[in-house]
DNA sequence: TCTGTAAACGTGCAAAACGTCCATTTTTAT
DNA sequence: ATAAAAATGGACGTTTTGCACGTTTACAGA
């Protein structure tokens, strides 16, 4: 993919005229940097963050780097899931992007992207599987693919002037890694610099990252959990290793109401939307906390 | 840290071109200094100062102010491998992936890059890690990072008329997923439709997906043996499974001599350039089976 | 010290981008 | 429905940029 593209590439690529490109790159709609001799140069994802937020349409996605289908039709959430779950089950790595692009490019939230689409497509594959309609193979395949779906929004949606370091992952004999790449890309869409630590990691690792990083959020995917007390252990020191003006946020499949009560966190999210919600109030919070230090 | 660059390297790290660098020196725009037979040389704090002025993106940051030399004409594999494990070890995803594609767009082989660059630099990660001198997680880090710069390269090197399919992965208890994926990018580098069905699937996943794929090629990546008379087994009741004129492709380090001869398998390779030798006789063989047919 | 190779030099030129102005279309408000 | 306001797209003379190419400098090994 294209680093940075010139207005006419860009006026090309969204069929519209280059005169309009520029005086949106001059009344700041479109975020663009210059040459010393004035030629604007617009990086790529500064050019789709636009798309997203103005009404033109990705006519010509191929001057992007992106695939060919990419903008071409409108989808409800049930389209789009039926959609990308027969993309899955086929193995079609670009249509899946094509689509996730298309929602990424008409405004939606990357959480409602991972939500109410990506998930539920993986979940019906994974449901086809384990009633036998569809074989392993298809779903581990599956599985890779929306880990390089999610890298490709990762790569898109990244933003520059991080300022909070954060970082999660799974822990032992947990080794679903998509959750912690989402919880991961929401977060740096949101602004942070989050690190997934990847999947199966113990907690001893956890506590001499969380020692040596310093960091300013720690997530804890749990999607499969073998050994209850040791769960219930590790989330439990983590917690008191963590300064209290760290959030920790827990979520997955596998936190039942009866684990949630005996573990400590700051916030328990079911869906990466509600991680999304708490990341606003949290970094409105701490907005005001900082430039009205004394009401603490 | 380098203290002055040369035209072309500021050219590479902005996205402009040599001669507009040369241009912009001669200008006054950036602030230069020369040898005595004239050739520019810039100081890194006055190609910022120059960025600032400009407002120009900096399109691969690492060109500035990093140890080694990005943008020199060749690598030695020493001077790659360090300048990589260095960026790893202090998580510039960024840096690898300039160093990596600069590799790429010289010529090199992705074998050559996997084998003598990424593979051994994170080797020694992960040498570091075992005798205590680098934490785990950043071990873990690491591998996310090369992971998504394998995945990059997979983008890159992608091409478009597969003609024949492969598939592979890792055996049960077995979670490298580096070895698989570099497998995968060097097949799909060379013209094979391969998925790699990702880590720890058990031996009956690959008997229903070589059943239901027909695949023209089977790899195994062998990194962790836990139960090895299972693996043995697995093995050779996959070789069993094969058509003859499929081959099963075998590797890892965990592949002892002595469990060599225990298992079927028409080739090992030690190394993804092996595996590249053998594509490259295969295809000859492939190719002119398929113009003298009368010869089989 | 000599020599070969890779990198940097300078120059010239064609293509691309710039800014500006204005006619036309679309949206908004009365 | 109509007029005012705003946004769009094309035209055009000027400036900037990128590339090609022959020459010169830097550097490393004999």
């Amino acid at each position: 993919m294209k680093r940075s593209i010139s207005p006419k590439e860009l006026a090309k690529a969204i069929g519209a005229s280059e005169s309009s490109v520029k005086r949106w790159c001059d009344n700041g709609s479109i975020v663009t940097s210059y040459t010393p001799g004035g030629h604007r140069k617009i990086e790529v994802n500064e050019a789709l963050q636009f798309l997203r937020k103005s009404r033109y349409a990705l006519e010509v996605p191929e001057q992007l780097g992106l695939p060919g289908t990419v903008g071409k039709k409108e989808w409800t959430n049930d389209e789009a899931v039926a959609f990308v779950f027969d993309a899955l089950a086929r193995q079609q790595e670009e249509t899946v992007i094509a689509l996730v692009m298309d929602l990424y490019l008409s405004g939606r939230s990357l959480a409602s992207i991972f939500d109410e689409v990506l998930s539920v497509a993986f979940a019906d594959i994974g449901d086809e599987w384990e009633c036998g309609s569809l074989e392993i193979h298809k779903e581990r395949q599956a599985c890779q693919i929306c880990r390089r779906v999610i890298d490709q929004l990762r790569q898109v949606a990244r933003v520059s002037n991080a300022r909070f370091n954060a970082l999660g992952g799974t822990l032992s004999d947990d080794y679903y890694e998509l959750p912690t790449l989402m919880i991961e890309t929401v977060l740096r869409d949101h602004g942070w610099n989050a690190m997934s630590l990847g999947t199966n990691l113990p907690a001893s690792a956890f506590a001499t990252a969380v020692e040596a990083e310093k960091p300013d959020l720690v997530w804890l995917s749990l999607s499969h959990v073998v050994d209850r007390n040791r769960t219930v252990a590790d989330v439990n020191n983590l917690w008191d290793q963590l300064d209290s003006n760290v959030p920790l946020i827990v979520g997955g499949r596998a936190l039942t109401d009866e684990l949630r009560r005996d573990i400590r966190y700051t916030v328990f999210c079911d869906t990466v939307g509600q991680l999304e919600d708490f990341l606003q109030s949290y970094q409105r919070n701490r907005a005001g906390a900082e430039t009205n230090p004394s009401l603490n």
